[in-house]
Parts: structure tokens; sequence; C-alpha cells
DNA sequence: CGAATAGTGTCTATAAGACATTATACT
DNA sequence: AGTATAATGTCTTATAGACACTATTCG
């Protein structure tokens, strides 16, 4: 803290940025909003804005945006400052200091653009992350840095369940660590390990789901434990998840 | 990012906070400042401190509070954002918001008062996270995280390597495990471990260091990796150390 | 019964935990 | 020689990786 009284430090303007993950058709999609006005007009960045006023609380102010900008409700919602974006030239309005905040859900439906917003969607998280669609200000730094925290939230702790509706299979859950971290695991394996953490997942009811031929899958929910040990591993064997063109969701 | 123009968003003051550990007498121990002015007024606090202008970066403003305040130089010194701190009440004077930083660094002298500081120490982390020594502000939440974020990249990066001098013996280096960690771990799986871990240590000549009746011990400096897998696990069965009153240090 | 997905079991390789022994330098 | 610390080796156990098999549902 300062230790000087004497003299006036500067002020600065605080924001908050959203990196809201979700998984739609077995691929991670961050939420984007095409900006209406300046600066970066018609450009796409993450959802934001500033503080209301001098007493908001911040994680306050993220929930607060969540649902202006996304129509969000997010009192469940898993929601985690992760960094801080502040370097002096981001924003030509003057010296914004960016908090940056992670959400993680599960599929959710289409966002309605709010005011100053031209358009809202999901994007897959990797035509952010390789550059294929450029966003505003230094938002792909913030996606990406979400996108990793995500990825080694789910090594030690129950983080996936978050993406997950409140019942699941554990077929859905693989599917949350393959999508988000773009590898492919042995399912055999998987369930072994989750089955074997305790306090993971909790069976809920027998059975239910019989879509089609197939046998149906026995439903779990989130249990109670939050960290996990010995973590998901992900720096070894797995192959990368093949970079065919999976198709694009009904309209 | 914000998407209005046509509304004074609030200007709030921004500041850093240091959170510099050492080891001494194979402590773990934390910088801190009595502070000479209100408020908190001769209470003990982290040495930091307001942006000095509206363009400074903030990690510089950090490594220049750092020099100001602990009169340390830090251009080889691991610096690391590590979290935000701005709840509205936190700072009498106005609407705060603090950035958190942890510096690492291998044993160093006692440090001087700077300006505005009636004092300067070292103090035992372990009196700061058991309340034995209250802090001012939410100083004592910063160092907590800023101890707990040095725990946990112990254990899957080579940031141990940080606490020593450039070269050090390996005895050295479990030391920093055991006291960043408070724990006891077996040497001679520590030295298996550390030297089947890729680039984690290189040698350095073969021997020196007889300081008595004793074999003197290989000296290793930092390797070039900087990610450890698999990863050195703190969570099994390791023992707590003893809460033995370790003899201070010779005035 | 065939198709398709769900779930279990087995073998192997790797790495951690526990512990005994040898090595080196100094007095 | 005695002492104190350095370093290596061995055995056991836990867990990950690879892979084959059985189970359940529905048409």
């Amino acid at each position: 803290m300062a230790d000087d009284d004497s003299w006036d430090p500067p002020a600065v303007l605080l924001a908050v940025d959203l990196v809201i993950l979700t998984l739609r058709q077995t691929r991670l999609h961050v939420l984007l909003i095409e900006r209406g006005v300046a600066p970066y007009q018609g450009a796409w960045a993450l959802p934001g804005g500033f503080l209301r006023h001098e007493n908001e609380d911040i994680e306050e102010a993220a929930r607060r945006e969540l649902a202006e900008e996304a129509g969000l409700v997010s009192s469940k919602l898993h929601l985690e400052q992760f960094g801080l974006f502040g370097e002096p030239g981001r924003d030509p309005r003057g010296r914004v200091i960016s908090v940056a905040f992670l959400a993680i859900s599960p599929e959710l439906p289409e966002p309605v653009a709010g005011t100053d917003a031209a358009g809202a969607r999901w994007v897959p998280a990797d035509e952010v992350l390789s550059s294929a669609l450029p966003l505003a200000f230094d938002h792909q730094c913030v996606v990406a840095e979400g996108v990793e925290r995500a990825r080694s939230k789910l090594e030690h702790t129950s983080l996936a369940t978050a993406f997950c509706r409140t019942v699941f299979t554990l077929a859905e859950l693989l599917q949350v660590y393959e999508a988000v971290w773009g590898v492919r695991l042995d399912p055999r394996n998987f369930y072994r390990k989750i089955q074997g953490t305790r306090d993971f997942v909790i069976a809920d009811g027998p059975s239910r789901k019989a879509t089609g031929a197939v046998r149906p899958a026995r439903l779990f929910r989130a249990g109670p434990g939050t960290m996990l040990f010995p973590p998901m591993l992900r720096s070894t064997s797995q192959q990368p998840v093949p970079q065919e063109h999976r198709e694009e969701e009904v309209p």
C-alpha cells in the first residue's frame, strides 16, 4: 500500500472483461460481442464494461455485465477472476485497467445482442486462438489466458462438471476434457480415473436416456469434492484431436 | 470492454502490493514495512504503493516500489502478478484497487526502512498466516494468497531454484520445498526425483564447500526447463515439519 | 440377431514411498 | 578411526497407459 499521502496518485478507469466458455457440439466456444460503438466499432470483443459506480464490488460488476450483455443469470455460475490487463496503450479512451473473469457454463442458447452491441454469438475458441478472428483491444490475449486457466483447472479441480448440466453421463464429462484440452482420451481409463476419485461424481439414479438402439448411460451429478488428487494428466501420450470439420449446428 | 461512451465511468486509484518471499534459516519469510503515515500508521504492511503517473506500466511500478521500499534491484528477480484486491471498503482513502505481485528471492540482507516507513523487517510467514502478527488493510489475505501461489508453483514449475543462489546444493533445494510447503521430504527420493527431471538442474563443477568434517555436496545451477512433469507431489504422506523453535538469527 | 454405445477387467510400464547401504571429506 | 553429511540402490505399492472383452438397449 502507498505510504505517501502528500501527493496525488493518478486515477484510472476500471473495467471487467468476461471470458464465457461453454461447449457446443463438443467444441469449446467463447461468447463474443460485436461492438456497436467506438473504439473498435464493428470489431468482435469480449463482453464486459466499466464499473458502474465507485462502490460497486468487482465481481458484482462482472455478474451484472454477464446479465446485461449476455442475458445470463449468473447465480449458479462458476465465476472466477483470473487476470489483470492494464498496459498503458491498450485502450484509446485512457488508462483502463481490466479485470478478467472466467465463466464456465453448460451449453447455452444463442445470445442476444445487448445495448451498444451490433451482435453477439458463440465462437469456437480455436478461431480466436489461431487469430482467424481478430479481436478488439488485447482480447485475444485475454481469451488465451482464460482458456489456459480453464485447461489448467481441469487438471486438479472438478471444474469439468461446471461445463455439464446438473445430471450428466461420463461420456459427456469425457467430452468436456477432450474439447477443452483438444486431445482424445481413452474412455476406459477415463472411467476408471473418474470413479476412482472420491467425491468427483456421485451416481444419480440408475439410468435414463435411451436415444436409439444403444445402451443408455448411467447418470451422475457433481460430487462435493473440488480438488482432484492425483490430478488428471494431460501432458503425456494422448492423441491430438483430429482437425476434421465437425458439422455446423442446425439453425 | 465497455460499450457505453455517453456516460462517465467512476475513476479508481491503482496500487501495487508486493509479497516478497525469501528463505532465512530454512524458514519462509515475508518482507514487511511498518507504516509511518496514516492510514494504519504504526501497523505492519506489505511494501507497495500507488501508480506514479498515468502511463506507468504496472509491473514497472512494482519493480520501482521494490527498489524504493526494500532497496532491491529487481532486474534478475522472479516477479509475477498473482491477484487483485479491490473490495470497496479495504482502504479508507477511497476506492483503491491493488494489484498483488509475488517476488521470490534467495536469502537477502536486512532491509532498511524507506521514506514514510518506520521500519522494515523479514517476518516468518507463519507469523502472518497464523494471525500472530496482524497486518494493515487486507494484507494478511494478500500474503496468504501469495504464499499459496508460491506453494502451488513449486509443484509444477522450477520456481524452487529462484529461492536459491546461482549455484546451490540439492540439500539447499530440498530445504526450499520443506520451508515453503512446511513438510519434511525424504532426501533420497527427492534426489532421485530432481535428477530424473530433465533440465531442472544442471551440474556445476564437481564439488566445493567443505564446511567442517563432512563430505562436500555437489553443486548445481538452475537448468533451462521451467515446467516439471510429472509434478512434485505435496499431497500424500509427507511428515509435517515439527514446530520446534528454531534459533533466532544472530544479530 | 445385429448395431451401437456403455461399462469392466487385465496386463504392463512408470513413478512414488519406504528404507539400507556405501561414499567422501574432515578432525 | 570417528563423525557427519552426501549420494546411490532396492523393494514395494500406486497409478497411468494400452488394449480386449462383456453388457444393455432397441430395431
